[in-house]
DNA sequence: GCCAACGTTGGC
DNA sequence: GCCAACGTTGGC
């Protein structure tokens, strides 16, 4: 099974707002990048990921899971673009912050270090682990 | 508030 | 199809 990571800015959208929406989950529209929209296209249901506060808080928060897979954005008039359907899962017990992934050599090469503007990214199963083990687990 | 990095747009 | 210009994102 895949893991990915999410972006937020919890001014706009946050983790409490992701808590908030239930086990219906809310659609992640609004990505207008062909590369987090490509990912997206290779989610599947079950699928876990990292919500991740950006600007404000810069920290790994929580879990979120695949409900339903990638659909066209309606708002989208060329059809291209569109999102998965992601509910909340579990707050890690403590976040994890950017200035702890960039320390730590396991999460060095991490997509979020990289290429810090890539709205959704690839998480690898070594990172996955090591984040929730720095996170007190979820 | 600044600026680097990246994606997109548009002229050629 | 190349590439410069521009806009946006996001860390600091």
């Amino acid at each position: 099974m895949a893991h990915w990571l999410y972006k937020s800015e919890p001014g706009v959208w946050s983790w409490d707002d992701q808590v908030a929406a239930g086990p219906a989950g809310t659609f992640w529209d609004g990505v207008r990048n062909h590369l987090a929209n490509n990912h997206m296209k290779a989610m599947q249901v079950g699928d876990r990921g990292f919500f991740y506060h950006s600007n404000d808080g810069k920290a790994v928060v929580g879990v979120v899971e695949v409900v339903k897979p990638w659909a066209p954005d309606p708002k989208d008039e060329a059809g291209k673009f569109g999102a998965v359907t992601l509910k909340a899962v579990a707050p890690l017990k403590v976040p994890v912050e950017l200035s702890a992934i960039k320390t730590d050599p396991r999460l060095a090469e991490m997509v979020l270090v990289k290429n810090s503007r890539l709205s959704v990214q690839p998480v690898t199963d070594a990172e996955w682990d090591a984040i929730l083990e720095r996170g007190g687990g979820s």
